[in-house]
DNA sequence: GTGGCTGCAAAATGTTTGCACGGAT
DNA sequence: ATCCGTGCAAACATTTTGCAGCCAC
């Protein structure tokens, strides 16, 4: 399984890395189009995909949206908007041995990992709903 | 907001219970059909959604697949099979109270709760991959 | 009787895939 | 010269939505 070094991965990775904040593979996109204007999002997301298989990149999941691309590869958490579903880092240890084992004693499955995502309404989001409360009139 | 108790509504949640174990939305619709034939699946849709927001059934969002839907509400943890999508629950007690403030002095998001997630490789798959193991030949 | 709920079909969303061609090795 | 990677369009999976008619209240 070689792995050719074409224009378009370089600067798919390229990117991502500077958009540095868990772009989503159309994010990627708009910004790649810019440079290569012919490339396709099959292209993007078949790159993306891979990458994180190979662990130059993580993928975040986001269930009822696009998935997320993260350039950092250090352990670490994520806090998700509820309501516009922006995504950040939280940097926390977690006892996660101890958590797997407790896991692995309830269940058969052969677990792999764990993650942790908080959820909440980002601080943009906050500001939207202040402004949208109207005094009530009794 | 008025809630009426159509047939629909009543057998949709009757299936979610009776399956028991996180079925998706194509699951309870496949279990629900049986008895009410001309059903639409929007239907399903509408009233599963309508019913994790009422807090009758807990939506689980799985990335890149479909949502399962829970009527176990009592607060617990799942974990979820890389290869195919099998959920199961996990019971812990995590420090809740403590996570969300740590990860409160990290973000200007206002925090509503975490969700713990594990992954692994379910039972079934286990064997299934053992049995496509074949010796290596040197 | 009214308007929330349903069924249907179509749209929306995010992602994957089949295929012929072009470019990296 | 290979044959992997690309671009394109179509397929795919899941969910949402617009609308006309129906039925629980």
């Amino acid at each position: 399984m070689e792995t050719r070094n074409t224009i378009q991965k370089q600067t798919i990775l390229q990117a991502v890395k500077q958009l540095a904040n868990h772009p989503t593979a159309e994010q990627v996109y708009e910004q790649v189009v810019q440079r290569l204007p012919n490339i396709s999002r099959a292209t993007v997301y078949r790159n993306l995909s891979s990458m994180a298989e190979r662990g130059m990149l993580r993928r975040i999941g986001v269930p009822g949206g696009a998935d997320h691309y993260d350039h950092t590869l250090e352990d670490h958490h994520h806090i998700l908007c509820s309501e516009c579903g922006a995504l950040e880092d939280i940097w926390m240890e977690l006892p996660t041995q101890h958590l797997q084992q407790v896991a692995q004693s309830q269940s058969q499955f052969a677990i792999e990992g764990c993650q942790l995502v908080f959820y909440g309404r980002c601080p943009a989001c906050q500001t939207k709903s202040e402004d949208a409360e109207i005094p009530h009139l009794h």
